[in-house]
DNA sequence: ACGTTATAGTTTCATATGAAACCATTTGCA
DNA sequence: TGCAAATGGTTTCATATGAAACTATAACGT
């Protein structure tokens, strides 16, 4: 049988990462489970998929934007922008028209049936935000987002 | 021209979500930018991803897991695992064995070139861990480390 | 006015990814 | 023992993704 970890010996020679202390994986396994847990919400009954939710989100909140405009505000890119806004007007669910001054911007809005089904998966997104906060007290809530603010300043 | 924004009266009606102060949303940017600053460091020098990095920590820390086992501790999916340690013994970083009792498993350890990247890459992801924790004071880090864990229990 | 440069958005191409099917071996148990 | 179920790992296939090229329009400088 071989041996099976080392790692008393390797961390003296070399001084491996702990990994499950190294901040930028752990925020990497949390944020995953997190928006995956919320996406299995959405994706089953809706089919579509994180970026395109996302997409939504803000084109509640902004009416009227242009593609470059959500890809700021997403920060995602404008290719996924691009490919995000494709499926969403063919599902239906957001409208685009062009700006009548520039041509090239288009003028994004919600559809009827995407102002249903937005009405619909706010909620559900906001309780599961909910869920994982409950985890921390109020405390620990506050100093939360102060440190994300910090760290995203 | 047309309106752009109206976030009033979007928020009075459908009570959008609010991207920025979301939770989900906050940690997937936070996480996306910090370990993309930390890969840029070695992805160009070393031709490496992400997870072959991480593979690369465990087998530093623990010698001899088999792919499973690496799966387990780096919480990727064991189809991604196969992968990175094909390109990592291709490369010659990794060493791959067949278990004297159990043909099916690896066993698994970084070459003497493993080594000497893995000694090269470590301090300077510790460093950037550093930098990005430099944004905080003591008692914040210590907020954090406590929240991480209470979220990830 | 006109050519150069910049911008909005899409398409292409090459790579990454995960689920499911798959192969080999081992385990559990009749 | 021998055979069904489980396990370790790889391959396949379909989809996702990002960089760079591309199209169309607008802005800028002369």
């Amino acid at each position: 049988m071989p041996t099976k970890r080392r790692p008393a010996l390797a961390t003296a020679e070399h001084a491996p990462l702990q990994l499950e202390h190294f901040l930028p994986y752990r925020l990497s396994i949390l944020s995953n489970t997190i928006s995956q847990a919320i996406a299995d919400d959405y994706q089953r009954r809706y089919n579509i998929s994180v970026t395109e939710w996302r997409v939504m989100a803000v084109l509640a909140r902004f009416e009227g934007l242009s593609a470059r405009e959500v890809a700021e505000r997403t920060a995602m890119d404008k290719v996924a922008v691009s490919r995000a806004l494709a499926r969403l007007v063919e599902a239906g669910r957001v409208d685009r028209a062009t700006h009548d001054n520039d041509k090239r911007r288009s003028v994004l809005g919600l559809t009827e049936a995407g102002w249903a089904m937005h009405d619909e998966v706010a909620p559900m997104a906001r309780a599961r935000e909910r869920e994982v906060l409950a985890k921390l007290d109020v405390e620990e809530q506050r100093w939360l987002t102060r440190i994300l603010d910090r760290l995203m300043g």
